[in-house]
DNA sequence: TTGAAAGCGATACCAG
DNA sequence: CTGGTATCGCTTTCAA
């Protein structure tokens, strides 16, 4: 039906030049405000959109900043806390002019080395969201785009923003100490990644502040393998000298534990106090309460989208890591330390 | 520090023009075994790839579909259901080539009639996904893009695929009826949506093709009012003819009342059953196991990208509507009807 | 203050 | 089979 209204319509109708219309839309100013309200009547009337491409092949941008999850969108969105982040980062993007590109590691990358979309121009910056292999990331590095990782970091030249596991760990364990916890097991997947590796050592440099004697730790390798995680825990309950603590490096897990742990009849949080991290929607779905830390997920997103936009802007500003506060939340799977 | 490579580039290095490069990487064919290899050599050795803002603006479609949630990216994903959707969305979409943006009603449209990456010609269809209201799905149409709705559907002619909630509501009540249950509540929040109403009106018909007598029904208007939800159902619960069952619209809401029955006392399943809707991966973190609808969410997904790139290629045909099979998964939290 | 024109990178027609 | 060239819609420089 309607045919599409490009400059050229615009500038016929209010006998002007293309350039003027142009001039008009974008930088404003250098056009008689007469001529002005011409062309905005005539966009106005025609219903006339700046078409992207046009502008895009032109100006070399795309104005669109790619959200690359890793694995895959399920596995991402399967922590609702990611969907919080997302509604960050799209608000703020959003406001800044930008469009938002989603895909998937698994689904986009796999075979490709570097993202298709990426290499050719599809987005100005990507956001990568997830526990990227090192490996991967450096892959991506050879391209001149901007990169950002959020919520993740690595040893690598790249921009991040994480929350503070180091402060998170010493206020968990200032919190459980007080309350007379001296046995803890730390749970968490191994893993290259920094962030969560700042989680762990938060926590193990608190212990060691206080002299705390040898610090049972579990770690796997390997992914999801909950069950194991649950098979060490159970093991160290029933040694002589049982953590009367467990501390999880997310909600998920610390979740998963604490209903395995239920289910096998411990009593949390009077005889095992349980700690994830995240404060994820998830964690008001169990009882009890689990006590948790809570990252602003939206502002996690935001921040992430004003780093990368930051970048693209300016591609030769140095490296920035950035570190977020936290705030501990204490609700029902936290007790004093059972004694018996 | 690496240079833009063009299909000039290429040309140049091939000895041939721009045109036979282009004939070569698209129209394969009418291009000679000798000059194909050149060229093809010259694109491996220079690491071209097609630039997207040429390509769209010269064949005047962007190669991307939108996904545009309501009402919000956080709001969507806090249902991880919709998460493995999208991700039967991506694996398909990318497959064909198509890339994916993502937008939400509430960042990117409440305050423009139509998105603006629609009408700049940014996508070439739109998915929208969440229970958007039927004024602003109108509004949508107006637009010549190609437009679906995923898991959702109104009366509108626009393309739709959902779940036979019809055949689940039939399936749900034969089961409990099995078991003995006479007396139900049906609970769901109100909804112009078609898929929301097949699924209340299959749960009817199949009492009504019984002959059961009066059937108790819970219809609360209003966005997440659990809590009322609840005090509805537990004054049924203690009528003189309580229900002994509680069907709800999904798992969010099934899992939601469950626990507060719990807590109130009641057992399930041995007091009061309770049957959910999506088979959400929610499901497996509650006890008693919710029994629930279950649906292929990846095929969903799927059929979804098939569907709206059939009409991106061929915007002529017919509307179509589309009712995806369910399967009934038995699970804990449904028993035999309690009887004092 | 305004406009003519170049050109971003790619596709596709048409002539050779 | 191959190449010259018009063109997509827009931004931007430069001259008037």
């Amino acid at each position: 039906m309607s045919e599409p209204v490009s400059i050229h319509a615009v500038a016929k109708k209010a006998h002007c030049s293309i350039a003027t219309v142009s001039n008009v839309l974008n930088r404003k100013g250098r056009v008689g405000e007469k001529t002005r309200q011409k062309v905005l009547a005539a966009v106005e009337s025609l219903g006339y959109v700046t078409n992207s491409a046009g502008r895009n092949l032109r100006i070399n941008r795309s104005e669109t900043i790619g959200l690359l999850f890793y694995p895959s969108c399920a596995e991402i969105f399967q922590n609702t806390f990611y969907a919080e982040i997302t509604a960050g980062l799209e608000e703020c993007l959003t406001q800044a002019g930008y469009h938002l590109l989603l895909a998937s590691y698994e689904a986009s990358v796999a075979h490709t080395r570097v993202p298709d979309f990426l290499v050719r121009g599809k987005v100005d910056g990507m956001i990568l969201l997830g526990a990227f292999p090192k490996k991967i990331i450096r892959r991506f590095c050879v391209t001149e785009t901007p990169l950002l990782l959020l919520d993740a970091n690595v040893d690598l030249p790249v921009d991040s923003v994480v929350t503070d596991g180091l402060a998170a760990g010493e206020a968990i364990v200032e919190h459980l100490v007080a309350l007379g916890h001296r046995r803890f097991v730390w749970i968490g997947y191994t893993h290259e990644d920094d962030n969560i590796r700042l989680r762990k050592q938060g926590f193990l440099d608190a212990l060691r502040r206080r002299n705390l004697p040898h610090v049972d730790r579990t770690s796997i390798e390997g992914v999801n393998d909950n069950a194991e995680f649950y098979r060490q825990i159970k093991a160290r309950l029933k040694s002589k000298r049982p953590p009367t603590a467990v501390v999880a490096v997310n909600d998920g897990l610390a979740v998963d534990m604490m209903r395995q742990l239920q289910e096998d009849g411990y009593k949390v949080p009077e005889q095992v106090s349980v700690v994830g991290y995240d404060d994820d929607l998830l964690v008001e779905k169990v009882r009890p309460l689990l006590s948790t830390v809570r990252v602003d997920k939206k502002t996690l997103g935001r921040v992430g989208a004003e780093m990368i936009l930051r970048r693209v802007a300016n591609p030769e500003i140095p490296v920035e890591k950035r570190l977020l506060p936290v705030e501990l939340v204490w609700r029902e799977s936290v007790g004093p330390a059972y004694s018996i």
